[in-house]
RNA sequence: GCCGACAUGGCUCAGUGGUAGAGCAGCUGUUUCGUAAACAGCAGGUCACCGGUUCGAAUCCGGUUGUCGGCUCCA
């Protein structure tokens, strides 16, 4: 968030940062300040403090600050050639300013804002008053490191939001209640899709029968996209020698991402539980010499990895340390490279598009030319950042640039997505990359009858199943479209003579390939009805004496009520209308 | 990993030093019902775990594990 967007709510919540670094300084005497900007819906402000503050404090906090509101003060803009400005920084005793004002380059104005006795360096701009500053709320502390860096000293961070109006900030706190019932890892326990267990394992999803039909789906949907595009399945083992992923590059780069080797008793050689499926897929390519003919390769698996992530860092599904990847390597010529990584961003967008997920980000991230961890030489990686952006410039997508965002490989497109508390995944991925090739020494043989390097393009349409089911649980709040709902039908007869009659509508939808579920519990219809609809069931159908008379169902759909009685092909054509949409 | 917080039956929560409670879910019966909660009874907890203080700990203290919000990281 370098970038600050200077409009009138941005402005109102600096001001409100600085209104709660002046009631933090006159609580804790001694603190020295860091950063405080505006952020989305809100800002915060970094300090480093005598005491941390408690969640505890920050009631106190916000009644220091409606009262320095009530002081109305007017904040002042005042700009300082830099020798002064260090000095005033220096006196106050605020090391944190002092290292920013010598980091700013030269030239640039130096300026800052005061309100009452109470100063800070800032570049504004500022309400004109604490007046103005009313409707807010603090919301959490966290610990920061300053800027950024985990060597740096760990500060307190408080985050508060603010608004024009006390109806706005209500608002945005009915947001936010109402976003965490969509929480994945509640409606994921509710709805009976997942779960997790501390004597498994932190970050170890255990799928539970609903939720790995969840799966079953996705994977059916991407291997019949793939099917269509000339991909073919393979399948390897969880492990992998580590000589494998020396030479990859893995093992320098990821050493302590990776869960603990193992090691052979009897070679004593030593294994890696895999983190990627590439190293795999190369062996499988390098198997047998390859004509230009064959190309280009498209190796899929829907392939499971660990990753040993920062236990701190693990979030339901969103980030756990086994997961599995709709994975692919394609192995390609140099002049089918930008066709096939066309046709890979038609098959992510496409599959986004299925989903129903229309908000999304796309990032290419390319690599830090400061940075070390990357390897190949500059040529193979400006041909491949090259080749990447010509695709999407092609395609007239809308895209940003991150630098030092590539893989230590090569450089790489994402698609992002916000979860519910509109924090944002990366989903779909796709890379292309000449170095791995190279350290393989992967050839084919051209049209010329010499050996050439083929390039190879990494991708994930959904990136993980495990974090796209847990980000689709929370975009439709646990109600999937027909398609994609575990369960799609349930079969209510009203009363016990009708359990015949219903078992037998059952097995007929099964029969026809539905997801159907009878449910003949002795509890009253309006009960079943309302549970099966807290489940999300997208249809259901009560039968009771007019329909085994007439050999009908009466179709209920979820969130709509009573569709009326129809044939049981009538019925079947109408789910088979809803499996499309 | 770091900062802060939290942890009571399957779930949601009450209980702040004197030997654990409710609703829902579960089980058993009764009820056989036309579109979002029938009725009654029963059962269920070493209060996350380990240690300490105390005559006595769910309650106070320390540690561990897990979870939550951030930071850092994310092939």
């Amino acid at each position: 968030m370098s970038e600050v967007v200077h409009d009138e709510l941005y402005d109102l919540r600096h001001s409100t940062a600085h209104l709660m670094a002046q009631a933090v300084g006159e609580l804790f005497p001694g603190v020295k300040y860091a950063i405080g900007p505006p952020i989305e819906d809100g800002f915060y402000y970094d300090f480093d403090l005598p005491r941390p503050i408690r969640e505890e404090d920050l009631a106190a906090i916000e009644e220091r600050m409606l009262e320095i509101s009530a002081r109305d003060l007017t904040i002042v803009r005042q700009e300082l050639p830099r020798e002064e400005a260090v000095k005033l920084e220096a006196d106050l005793d605020q090391p944190y300013k002092v290292e920013l004002i010598n980091d700013l380059p030269e030239g640039e104005v130096i300026s800052f804002y005061r309100q009452g006795e109470w100063v800070d360096l800032c570049r504004g701009p500022h309400v004109p008053s604490t007046g103005k500053l009313k409707h807010f709320k603090l919301l959490h502390t966290a610990g920061a490191y300053w800027r950024g860096s985990e060597k740096n000293k760990m500060l307190t961070r408080v985050y508060g939001t603010a608004w024009f109006s006390k109806a706005d900030l209500e608002d945005y706190l009915n947001r936010v209640e109402e976003a965490k019932k969509r929480d994945h890892r509640i409606l994921g326990r509710e709805l009976g899709l997942f779960m997790f267990s501390e004597e498994v394992g932190k970050g170890l999803p255990l799928w539970l029968p609903k939720g790995a039909t969840l799966r079953d789906t996705l994977i059916d949907f991407m291997k019949a996209e793939q099917l269509k595009r000339g991909y073919q399945g393979v399948v390897t083992p969880n492990i992998g020698s580590s000589k494998l992923y020396e030479k990859s590059g893995h093992l320098v780069t990821y050493r302590s991402k990776l869960y603990p080797l193992m090691e052979d008793p009897e070679s004593g050689e030593t294994y890696v539980l895999k983190p990627m499926n590439c190293p795999h897929h190369i062996m499988i390519y390098a198997n047998e010499l390859h004509s230009y003919r064959e190309l280009p390769i498209r190796l899929a698996e829907f392939g499971t990895v660990y990753r040993y992530e920062q236990s701190g860092e693990l979030t339901g599904m969103l980030r756990v340390r086994g997961f599995t990847q709709d994975d692919s390597h394609l192995f390609v010529t140099p002049e089918q490279l930008g066709e096939e990584f066309k046709g890979v961003v038609d098959l992510m967008l496409y599959t986004l598009k299925r989903l129903g997920l229309t908000d999304y980000r796309v990032r290419i991230g390319i690599r830090d030319p400061k940075d070390s961890k990357y390897i190949g030489s500059d040529e193979n990686w400006e041909a491949a950042q090259k080749a990447i952006i010509d695709a999407v410039e092609e395609l007239g997508m809308a895209y940003e640039i991150a630098e030092g965002d590539a893989a230590f490989y090569g450089p790489k497109l994402d698609l992002l997505v916000r979860d519910a508390l509109r924090r944002e995944w990366q989903m779909g991925t796709v890379q292309v990359d000449y170095n791995l090739p190279e350290r393989f020494e992967l050839e084919y043989i051209g049209e010329d009858g010499q050996r050439h390097r083929p390039i190879m393009i990494h991708r994930a349409p959904f990136g993980s199943l495990d974090r796209m089911i847990g980000l689709l649980v929370e975009h439709y709040a646990g109600a999937f479209p027909f398609w994609l709902a575990p369960q799609q039908i349930a079969i209510i007869p009203i009363s016990d003579r009708h359990h015949a009659y219903a078992e037998q509508v059952n097995v007929a939808l099964r029969e026809a390939g539905f997801r159907s579920a009878l449910d003949s519990r002795n509890e009253k219809m309006g009960k079943r009805i309302r549970e099966n609809e807290m489940q999300k069931v997208p249809v259901m159908l009560v039968l009771g004496d007019r329909d085994v008379e007439n050999n009908t169902v009466s179709v209920r759909r979820r969130g709509e009520g009573d569709l009326g009685a129809k044939t049981l092909e009538e019925a079947i054509a109408y789910f088979k209308e809803l499996s499309a949409q």
